[in-house]
DNA sequence: CAATTTTTGCAACTAAATTGCATTTGAATT
DNA sequence: AATTCAAATGCAATTTAGTTGCAAAAATTG
């Protein structure tokens, strides 16, 4: 499989050197559907030092390669960008869900905020957070309902 | 003016007991038309102490007196619920605005999120965070431009 | 492969938030 | 209004999150 050179290749197009560290928090995210926190990260690579996770995490928010979704909670949570983003723009019209079984936040690439005039007032950007119960955790907790 | 009395009965329709502290809190909340930081709370109260503040925030969470706005920044910020709210139950589908100029999040409590529907997903609330320049800002920043 | 720049890991530090506990205060009851 | 019990407060200590400085290690460039 391919994987290690698509993921040199994405670390260089958004400007950032390959480093084993760098290579396996892109991986860990790839590979699992919801955005993770930095409590998952540390959880999840314990191979390197807290401090060069939250500088890889960091580096990567900094390069548009991943983004922060704030959290109700007090913690963010992290998840990888559309390929619109880039060092310079970063583009998050999409909308955010958080599961209230099992914790999950993921992105809903499909769907986009409905535009909302709001009047005297300048918007530009908005961030939508959807709440309630994911497709998983709706398939396992009533399967015969029907 | 009859403004303590009033602060009672409110703190009392919440189930939370009368006290000083709760009451400046209150008052603080009620005289503000942006959301307050926990930092703002601590300025503007030097009296009691860090902790009691804490603890009031929370309660005041707990029995929906308040509720709890993620910022980006990572520092949250709390607003007035509407009247809606009470111990059992929390209704927020009202819109946020933070104001990038002046760094302050209100309430836009006239509008209401148009509802998406999202396949295979159950979605029991909904919150939108718009970004961009507040009516104060706009006025101050560019009184001329029209 | 040598030179330069960036990244990493460790230790120390700062700031935010929580916990335990003794004391004080609020409110229900007599 | 005095008594009683539960809840709230203040202080000290602690935990947790996140940052900074710096020397060593690794990555890029030519």
């Amino acid at each position: 499989m391919m994987k290690f050179s698509e993921y040199k290749k994405t670390l260089k197009n958004h400007d950032l050197r390959i480093t084993d560290c760098r290579i396996d928090v892109l991986e860990f995210f790839l590979k699992t559907s919801y955005a993770l926190s930095f409590r998952d990260l540390e959880d999840g690579l314990k191979e390197y030092d807290r401090v060069t996770l939250y500088r890889t995490l960091n580096s990567f928010i900094e390069k548009g390669l991943l983004h922060r979704i704030p959290n109700d909670n007090g913690f963010a949570s992290y998840a990888l960008c559309l390929d619109e983003c880039n060092n310079q723009e970063h583009h998050h019209d999409h909308v955010h869900f958080k599961c209230n079984i099992c914790g999950h936040i993921e992105c809903l690439p499909g769907y986009s905020i409905p535009k909302l005039q709001v009047e005297d007032y300048e918007i530009s950007d908005q961030s939508l957070l959807l709440s309630g119960v994911c497709k998983k955790c709706l398939k396992s907790t009533a399967p015969s309902e029907n």
